[in-house]
DNA sequence: GCCGCGATTTTGTGATCACATTCTTCCGGA
DNA sequence: TCCGGAAGAATGTGATCACAAAATCGCGGC
């Protein structure tokens, strides 16, 4: 009998347990255990579902694994310090341990999966100050690629940006936590991506992977409060070509989403 | 009869050809083509030389291929636009196809390597103004690293940074273009990897690895013309808490270094 | 000399296998 | 009840193989 175990943050559990995402495709059995914080959840062995997605033409196992793994986890699929191995998730998608291999290994250049001295993989913890650091990196990056990005702005990107805009508050409307947090990374990427040979974009994804184990709960808080639409401001500013503007737009839309997760919430929260 | 088209830069040419680093193991014939700037160079087919680590004990092939690989890209071994196969790294280095595999999509994420759509994998080409804008995306974040790691010097540590900028200064004196780099590299991590929970250390490797084809050019520069030593700059702002002068002295650092490899170089240099 | 076009070689990809290491389980002794 | 060690299972790692796609080479025609 296969088992995996699985250290799972007791604020995401039901998330986890609760939702399905926009299908499903291969189940795994996970064993609840302790958390990082040292407290017992549940005993009893629970289903994790990654979402299904349509595998393009030219895209190769590899790829395809990759991008489903990425996705699952900058979507807060994977808790953190859930372990994972080669041959369960091969298991749990259906291919050989190979392209599996190659796609852990590049999450774990991504900083996405922790790969530990013995040679086993984990989504990596989550503590305060690791996330503060992370925050602060996100602030930090994000605010320099939109000021950079600004210059390059012209109508018919304004207008996609719009759109894009649109799609996030519809999809947050209707509750689709799946697509309400891509469309928002997409919100930010198409923005940031406006900027000829644009560097900092990879380096931003990286840390959307490290946090996203949180960003399923940083929805939830953005349910629960009230929230100022940050867009709204971003792209005023983009229109106004105010770039002080953005960057203060930019920062509290980060701030004022996820990077309030962590300390607005009760102590089990960290 | 296996070959490798070799797109190289001049001004690497004769480093490439006539510098042996700290020994060499296995060795690869190239051609050498036409640069990305359409100039025919040189027809005959030259050797690369990657330098010879040492494996570490309990280190798996596929890391210390990777390790090698990413050591030879940092120190740029490779010039810019160079095209590299898994067969032809793997004979190289000795191993089999497989570990060399895995280090390739490593580096590919890590974009020290460009996995092209006819899945054929080479060095990034550079041009201005991608340059421009990883030297930008470098003061961004290591200014930002450095004052976040201000805090958190402590006494012994500062010890340890002033041997590292002695050890920068012996192999530049020297002439060992590969320990300076690698000495200079080491100084600016060490320093910025204080702060606990560092995040931003990673992505500031992944511009080195960008720029690297051009630390050597840039090394040459720094020969060539005076230069003020800013990392003593550096170290008196350390020891004077004064965040403003060590964020002065980083960016002074980047920019006198290679910030001006290109742009001070006449037209084939680009 | 230059350009097509088929044959040959090379290459990336994914699966499978063997082996050493690590983890898990379970049983016996304190 | 707790601890420790041996037996068994599971895992990561690296090599090898088959196959399809791509690139290269070579020959013939213009």
């Amino acid at each position: 009998m296969q088992q995996i175990t699985f250290v799972v943050d007791p604020m995401l559990a039901d998330l986890e347990l609760g939702e399905i995402g926009l299908g499903e495709a291969g189940l795994g059995d996970f064993w609840l255990g302790k958390t990082s914080m040292g407290e017992t959840l549940l005993a009893a062995p629970v289903r994790l579902r990654l979402p299904a997605l349509r595998r393009r033409v030219g895209e190769t196992v590899g790829e395809f694994v990759h991008r489903r793994l990425r996705h699952a986890i900058m979507t807060g699929r994977f808790p953190p310090g859930v372990a994972v191995t080669i041959r369960g998730l091969a298991a749990l998608l259906g291919t050989s341990a190979m392209p599996v291999r190659e796609a852990m290994r590049r999450l774990a250049t991504e900083r996405a999966l922790d790969l530990m001295d013995n040679r086993r993989a984990r989504v990596p913890d989550m503590h305060p100050a690791r996330f503060a650091e992370l925050i602060e990196a996100r602030v930090l990056l994000e605010v320099a690629a939109a000021r950079r990005a600004l210059p390059h702005l012209v109508p018919a990107r304004l207008a996609e940006l719009r759109r894009l805009d649109q799609a996030v508050d519809e999809a947050f409307a209707r509750g689709d936590v799946e697509r309400t947090i891509e469309t928002n990374l997409a919100f930010h990427r198409r923005l940031y991506t406006l900027t000829p040979d644009d560097a900092l974009t990879p380096l931003i994804e990286s840390i959307w992977l490290q946090i996203g184990p949180f960003m399923r709960a940083a929805l939830r808080e953005a349910a629960l409060y009230y929230r100022v639409d940050r867009h709204a401001e971003a792209l005023a500013a983009l229109q106004a070509n105010d770039a002080a503007g953005l960057a203060a737009a930019i920062e509290a839309d980060i701030r004022d989403g996820i990077g309030h997760a962590i300390n607005q919430r009760p102590a089990p929260a960290v």
